[in-house]
DNA sequence: TTGTTAGATTTGGTCGACCAATAATTGGAT
DNA sequence: ATCCAATTATTGGTCGACCAAATCTAACAA
């Protein structure tokens, strides 16, 4: 019965302007390197308040899209149409992935971060991950439950490969892995000694810059994920 | 001279604001799962306008870090250590990268889409890839300056690989890498009929279905640009 | 004609007050 | 004692007004 009842569409008013001054972009009234009309302009334009028209351009600086200057304007930024073809809304909103992209896209990511390590790592690094992995253990031993750090020694794995980027798109993601593991319950089924031992593994791997071991310790590592995830999509 | 100057800190407070809300988190005062303190005794407590909180409070939730539920309260998500280790300024700022973790980070993305897309695609991506490729053609023999339309193909091909995170990391770090080849005026160097023509290859890599194939053409594709980046940096 | 400077205007940033929806409290009926 | 409804308090959201810095204008001097 309910189920035929059409959704009730409550739309954010920012979202609406957010497009519209997208269009003003993606239409070639505002050209990159040009300044947006100002606020109180859009405001009255849209017929709403300036305020929402502050949060819209708020969320688009976000986006990178556009650039405020304090007291002269707002820039729009020369990224062109990529941002434009509708994608604002795509970009960031990965929560609504589905977990196996989600895996496949990190295991991508994980072994070549490993890979990195291994060839790139220097003594601090190896400082560091033994570190991450001491207080794994601390943690696991006082409570079996330890997913923060447990993805903080692969974080730190992604900082020895030296490859900022990598490091970057790492944490975008991570924070969404967490969500899906804890939806799906799925720290019940690793078995946390083991996991021990497979970091170890990786550790060692990196610390004797052993680029295709450290790969293949990562891929052993993320094996039970992978079926994991296969399973439930 | 004036290098001996010390740099003014103009620190923007809502950083400020940021960081202790972050103490706050971290401290294990406010616990994932319960609401942060309202608006109002945060505001008082930092001595600060209730607005400068809202701002910080809004790009902690764009972080992820927090939920506002409105008329109801801010509640703190799961995602424990890993936004709080002072990482949250580095989760996009890839602006300040090197060039090379840039391409070297875009070629793995785009070696892995270009084999998932050889293997998933649909008919219906086949058509907009070929439209990609002819809007490239055209703006080429219109005005050879084509970075846009360039892009707009291979994020195409994220799409065609059917892995929603893949594409939107894709997306995240393509605005970067265009203005860094603007920064360096790269397109001087790129042969632009040749480009086409390795576009042309991996299109039909894909059409045929021939994963292994599309990987090879497309790392043929990436290969100048590799270079690039390894005699800048 | 050109360069400079004082003033007016425009800009994004900030603030305090008010709004509607939610949550908490309280009072009474059972 | 328990449950429920009406009331009150609290919450994030919205708005219009004001602020200081940047920009533009134009008048004046060289």
């Amino acid at each position: 019965m309910l189920e035929n009842l059409n959704r009730i569409e409550v739309v954010n008013p920012v979202d609406l302007i957010i497009s519209q001054i997208r269009d003003l972009i993606s239409s070639g009234s505002v050209k990159p390197g040009e300044k947006l009309p100002p606020e109180r302009k859009l405001a009255e334009h849209f017929g709403v308040s300036r305020n929402q028209v502050r949060e819209a351009i708020n969320k688009l600086q976000f986006y990178g899209i556009v650039k405020v200057q304090p007291q002269s304007g707002t820039t729009v930024t020369g990224i062109g149409i990529v941002a434009l073809e509708g994608l604002i809304t795509d970009i960031l909103k990965i929560e609504d992935s589905d977990l196996k992209s989600l895996v496949d896209t990190r295991i991508l990511l994980e072994k070549e971060a490993a890979r990195l390590a291994a060839l790139n790592r220097t003594n601090d690094d190896l400082v560091q991950l033994t570190n991450a992995l001491k207080e794994y253990k601390n943690k696991l031993s006082a409570s079996d439950h330890a997913v923060e750090e447990d993805l903080m020694f692969h974080i730190k794995i992604a900082e020895a490969s030296n490859n900022k980027v990598l490091k970057s798109l790492m944490m975008i993601i991570t924070p969404d892995i967490v969500k899906k593991f804890i939806q799906y319950k799925v720290c019940n089924v690793a078995n946390n000694n083991q996991t021990l031992e497979e970091h170890q593994n990786i550790l060692d791997m990196i610390s004797n810059q052993d680029a295709a071991g450290a790969v293949r310790a990562m891929e052993v590592h993320l094996s039970d994920i992978k079926k994991f995830s296969n399973n439930k999509n």
